[in-house]
DNA sequence: GAGTGGATTTCGCAT
DNA sequence: ATGCGAAGTCCACTC
């Protein structure tokens, strides 16, 4: 029985006591990795028919698939949680469908050899946190404005204009308003045409001259002549480093709350 | 040994059992599913911390990582493939280091219980084919450009103008110039700007009159309004429809070459 | 090697 | 529910 045990495999199985086992699993919305002999077939936003080979299919408890080949980081099948399953055993095939509404899509996995399937029931409350996003640079600038420039002031953020959300919006030394727009990495000719954009917009709303300002690690090839023809700035800034800032004064914080 | 076996496992394997297999299977270059108690760093693009929770982990044949948990789609750290490996034994806890220049980052699992290690020699060279991608939208328009409108003829695809490239290049029935934007799902407002530049950037070049049609399965919300603003036409296709036409047109080929 | 754009993108957040 | 943009996006393709 499948209760109690994190970890219930069955190597070398035949398929029969393959699909029992994988019923059993599916039935109690359990973790499942089936490793051996099949053929993928995709229906929905797109198709796709993947011919046999030797694989490491994945169902999660949310009824997420995922069908891995022997090299890649991506799967070559997948299917995103919410699916509801179906097996059958035809002819000494495990069929197992996953059928999602919204978008109406389907994936068929058909096993012919089985190596190992493997029922889990893993506990994972672990805490995932991730430092040196596009957020977390917003969040060190607005911190600490200076890293844009010296009497830079933010006046606001997120701020709508018709063409999008500005990521940060400010005045500068001489009381100019200022927007910037950040790139957590290498920052495209793209990025500069928004920022132009953003610029435009807000000239057209206060009537008053207003810089850009673009900010990223680094500039791709000829944006910086772009933002010269634009009449744009550009202002280096790693995200690791806003990371570290956001980290000290989360320190200083607990620092301030413990005194 | 592992050699001639398609998969060798170790249910519920001390640490140190573990650490062995486990670093014989990466010197061998072979695939490895872990599954078992851990945590995770990573450092490099940005940097991440996991705290201790139940997952699979995958090391796959070109050096790829994934770090999976029990629901969700993606994995919830992991490195592309070409990584390079070690592993050490530290108070009874498997570290495995997965480095990779270029950019230079790094993930660290650790594992202190471990549940299931399998290694596996998986063969799989079966072929994967996919249908109704925007390539095949395009395809279809070039081989039965009536799907556009009645008359239409097109003149080039993938043309470079200074924006960027425009999907398909015609004229209608009246001889306009038309300009095709294709998208392979709903239509946003982003794309109708994108084919409003393109058909600015040819109006430039053949001072004439130019048309620009958008093409895809549905439009998003304002997308028509903003079309009608822009003096721009809307086509719905479906890709799926798309992808049915080139089968069937594979198929009128194969015929062909077999008469 | 860098730049550009697509993806069955997925995911989260705001409307 | 829909829409919009970020992502450690990955990946293929071009220059």
């Amino acid at each position: 029985m499948l209760w109690g045990k994190a970890v219930v495999s069955l190597e070398n199985p035949n398929v029969k006591e393959a699909a029992e086992l994988v019923r059993e699993a599916l039935s109690g919305h359990k973790t499942l990795v089936i490793i051996g002999n099949c053929w993928v077939e995709y229906r929905g936003r797109a198709s796709s028919k993947l011919k046999a080979g030797e694989r490491i299919a994945m169902i999660k408890e949310d009824g997420s698939v995922l069908v891995h080949r022997p090299t890649g980081y991506e799967p070559v099948n997948w299917q995103p949680p919410g699916c509801l399953f179906q097996t059958h055993l035809v002819n000494k095939v495990l069929q197992i469908r996953a059928v999602r509404r919204k978008p109406q899509e389907s994936v068929g996995l058909f096993f012919d050899r089985i190596y190992l399937v493997s029922v889990l029931s893993l506990t994972d409350s672990g805490e995932f946190s991730l430092y040196a996003s596009e957020e977390d640079m917003q969040k060190a600038i607005l911190l600490e404005p200076s890293l844009i420039e010296p009497d830079f002031k933010p006046i606001s953020y997120e701020k709508k204009v018709e063409p999008g959300f500005i990521d940060v919006y400010g005045s500068d030394k001489d009381g100019k308003f200022v927007v910037v727009e950040i790139k957590r990495k290498t920052a495209s000719r793209e990025a500069a045409l928004q920022l132009a954009k953003y610029v435009e917009s807000i000239r057209d709303m206060v009537n008053r001259p207003v810089r850009g300002i673009l900010v990223a690690p680094h500039m791709g090839k000829g944006v910086q002549k772009l933002l010269a023809t634009l009449g744009l700035d550009f202002k280096s800034l790693d995200p690791r480093k806003c990371a570290e800032i956001l980290r000290k004064s989360e320190t200083k914080k607990l620092a301030e709350f413990f005194e």
